[in-house]
DNA sequence: AACAGCACCTGTAGGC
DNA sequence: TGCCTACAGGTGCTGT
């Protein structure tokens, strides 16, 4: 569910609500939800000083005084939240509980969440391609980019950029002007710029927003996000483009919908965009 | 290399 | 009301 702009409101929020505090126990109600080793992960969390929250990509990372490090992915339907409504009770996978007696609670209803012991933080981290928050980053990227996959699937693979997902690759492909199926190799350099300079400009919004929430997505005070009625395309198949009255179109590109603009995003050769 | 298909899970919306 | 299907913000695996 939550993207890197979900993900930066939740460490955002997490960071003054549990540093300096020290997890005195935990409880693990699925134990799927940790990967590994369940015990080892309890005894290597339990008496941790939480030094610092980061986040890298679509991952949560918290690190403790003394270097130990674990790592939250939320998936789909994953929340951390300070108290537990009553809806949530049935969804509590993991508990964790402070010294000062305040507590945080892991709940996924559809169970993909994932916490690990691994120190998955700033540049060193094995897997992740950069963070796409600085135009002159994501630039950079897209031209040494040799693959003739569709550009939405680049988008979407954490190895080439952390943390776009599906709902702000299609904001961003449609502020750029750029058909999804485009081979990413194929970009032109105009289309390569633009795409560069909305992708931070739509996650930052994003984050101003606190994110967009379709359905479970709600932050550590267990609001919702406000960005979800200033999207462009994502959800919208049907209903007419922003920009020109087309019908929002919605394909499917590698198993995920993909939604644009048949009349804004049109595939173009390089050379017609040069 | 890159795709499809499936797995992991549950909840919800829509059609009938 | 209930049954059935399709689909959902993510990722990882297998087979082709």
């Amino acid at each position: 569910m939550p993207e890197l702009p979900e993900v930066e409101t939740i460490v955002r929020q997490l960071r003054p609500q549990i540093e300096g505090k020290t997890i005195s126990a935990l409880r693990l109600f699925w134990p799927r939800s940790v990967e590994g080793v369940p015990k080892e992960f309890r005894h290597r969390v339990r008496g941790m000083a939480v030094a610092a929250v980061a986040r890298r990509g679509k991952y949560i990372g918290v690190e403790g005084a003394d270097g130990t490090f674990f790592t939250v992915h939320l998936r789909m339907t994953g929340k951390l939240v300070m108290e537990l409504g009553a809806a949530d009770r049935r969804h509590l996978r993991l508990q964790f509980t402070f010294t000062d007696g305040t507590k945080l609670y892991f709940v996924d209803a559809r169970k993909f969440g994932r916490l690990h012991l691994w120190p998955c933080r700033g540049e060193s981290c094995p897997g992740l391609g950069p963070e796409p928050l600085r135009a002159e980053t994501v630039r950079r990227v897209l031209k040494h980019l040799k693959t003739k996959r569709p550009v939405k699937s680049a988008l979407l693979d954490q190895t080439i950029l952390a943390g776009i997902g599906n709902i702000y690759a299609d904001e961003a492909l449609f502020l750029a002007g750029t058909h999804p199926l485009t081979p990413a190799a194929s970009l032109s350099d105009g289309q390569q710029r633009r795409l560069a300079s909305v992708i931070p400009q739509v996650l930052r919004q994003a984050i101003r927003r606190r994110g967009t929430t379709l359905r479970n997505y709600r932050t550590v005070a267990d609001e919702s996000g406000e960005n979800r009625e200033h999207l462009n395309v994502y959800g919208r198949a049907g209903e007419p483009c922003p920009a020109c009255g087309t019908a929002i179109d919605k394909i499917r590109i590698n198993g995920r919908s993909s939604h644009y603009c048949p009349d804004c995003q049109k595939m173009r050769s390089v050379t017609s965009d040069k």
